[in-house]
DNA sequence: TATGAATGAGCGTTCATTCAT
DNA sequence: GATGAATGAACGCTCATTCAT
């Protein structure tokens, strides 16, 4: 047990970041404790720390690592969709969104930390080195949609991305306005109910439409 | 001495959140204490307590009375807009949203506490309270604007208010992209840069064309 | 219970203080907790850091204040003494070393974690506040050497006491060579036995007439 | 390969040991964790644990061993030096006390560790082993002055090598009296400024003027 | 013999909250 | 109403040591 593969390894630290993730499904990121987490992980605290410096450490590796999965998913579907039009890309793009936001909300929820939260503790190299790779995901992505459709630059593209994940992220922060902590407030609230999927992608759908035309 | 008007007590109460309100325009929610809330309010700590049960109180408050304050803004100058088409009223809104950003800011950061951090243990009692002069304040505002145009009803009237600081709260957290922790990160970045009023207003036209019609 | 007077809030601090100088003299800096600290003075944890910030704050304390208190003592000594010539300040200084000695061993047991331990740790500002009072006290010490006997100047002056603490200071690092955790080692020690107090005294004696003349 | 000779172990031995040793010219014994001394010795954690039992017989081996070759050196230049006179031994001490401070300064600053620190988790039989061998060279070199200058008796002349730590270590504790963390304090405190070679050299020359005569 | 993953007791420190005055 | 001293649970994190391989 004491000589691990790369492999090995990688499998512990995902064990720690995935039970990180469900953990961070139903609870604020200052309502996790590491030995909570190591205790959901069936491991010891100090076995935390072996494979992350600082708490803020999992968290980034969270939303970095996530991201890649996703975007690297994503470039995958969009070299398999053979998009002609906007109108095909469009599409793509809101199935997409309906995606990340059904499968993959925590991410958007990362969002919310990083800056304000994780960066002040989260160690500068690791963190830089798992954006430059997300980067190059990110960029890769948007050059596949500028090869697909060349009327979009790839700076538009790399944007696209950008804006998607921002109306998620402030939907999620604008959601549950008719409730109080679970429970529905008295009166009639329908004026205030947001619904993070429909909002995000008829918000999305406009956006897109907007930048690259009706 | 002894027993306070209703109107001192007041300032007293608008003296500690004022105070919180400035520290956290620098500062996170937890680098913010409640030791440093009073010192900089020159009362003492038990002080605060008197007015606000918890200190997630007092950022429930400051959300809530900060958002009555900055629609009950946008009424009086909706009032004496005298908007007579949509184009104006798209101008108007957007307009509206560069006082937001370049104003209001700490509002919007505080959308992204209040389901993850204040409701938990802010008091059921006084925030639906809040709320509920809000959500009134809001339904008069979207009624203000349903009569001035009456092809936008008051559900759709609303739903503009929640979108707009839905887009600015997500590009808040999608924003420095391109450093980390203030500083800047090697390599190009022009791609991840994200400039909090341009892409709100931006993205908030896209919205308001997609919804109200070019 | 709420508001202390000053002196009260001091009687406190030393209660601390005084809680953490007993444990010294029989414990190591690393082998003594803040919570045993607690325990002992019968407050809790959290009390403490309410008079020290630092755990090396209250051994920075007991250094400056107790050596303050130490050299304070010698002056009025020294002022009550009328010596006339320097063989009367060698015995003078000898008897104060033997007090120092005997009575305020912790104070030398500090001076040797004052630039490796306690410095990285304590606040400046105090640290250096304390340090000018203790310096102050120094330098009177040492002009009223220098008034009593001229021929002895005051940079001098404040040297024989620098010195006299050095030497106790080294030859506690140097004592207990004939044992082992408290316990003999085999064998004819007696050669490599120190006393602190009669090897101090001679060591301080041979020196004080080197400086200052047979 | 499966068994090392006597000689390979010594050597692996020696690689920690001086590794820890040169570690210890810069950092405290606290800031000195085994995984460092490991990882600058390119080995794994856990052969450290082959070679020494606990952290503190490692330190304990580097006072042991390092005192046992600094007098063994000091007997052989003694050897070679044909003293003739006390006058001349004191010139030779002095000499020796400027190499111990200027090539040796970490064997002073062990000393500061040994009781208090090194003594309750070392190895007890290892130490007295080692001290043995230690006392040994020690009472050799006594002896050889006794043998040069029989006018000094074998306890004075271990006296004297033992006062000459004693000063060079006292002396240690108490520099740096005009800075605090390396940087000056302001004010002028040229009073309290201390050498460490060179106020070592005059009070070990006084002390031996004192001890030997004139 | 060498390894390094796992351990978990223990640390200093923070801070919202209480409550006697 | 105002105060601020007291509280103590809870936190992230360290690190010497163990031991299966």
């Amino acid at each position: 047990m004491n000589i691990k593969t790369a492999d090995e390894k990688q499998r512990k630290q995902s064990l720690i970041a995935e039970t990180a993730l469900k953990m961070f499904e139903e609870n604020d990121f200052y309502d996790i404790s590491i030995n909570a987490i190591a205790q959901k992980s069936h491991i010891a605290k100090g076995t935390v720390f072996n494979y992350f410096k600082t708490k803020e450490n999992i968290f980034m590796h969270l939303l970095l690592v996530g991201y890649q999965e996703f975007f690297l998913q994503t470039l995958k579907q969009l070299q398999q969709a053979k998009l002609t039009s906007v109108d095909e890309l469009k599409s793509f793009l809101l199935a997409n969104t309906k995606d990340l936001i059904e499968n993959h909300l925590t991410l958007i929820k990362l969002n919310a930390l990083r800056g304000p939260i994780l960066e002040g503790k989260a160690s500068r190299e690791e963190t830089i080195e798992g954006r430059q790779k997300l980067y190059e995901v990110h960029e890769e992505l948007a050059k596949c949609i500028h090869d697909l459709l060349p009327s979009i630059d790839v700076k538009t593209a790399n944007k696209i991305f950008i804006i998607q994940s921002s109306i998620a992220s402030g939907l999620i922060n604008l959601s549950n306005l008719d409730s109080f902590n679970q429970e529905p407030i008295p009166g009639n609230m329908d004026d205030f109910k947001v619904s993070i999927l429909n909002d995000s992608i008829e918000t999305f759908d406009f956006y897109l439409t907007g930048l690259l035309g009706k």
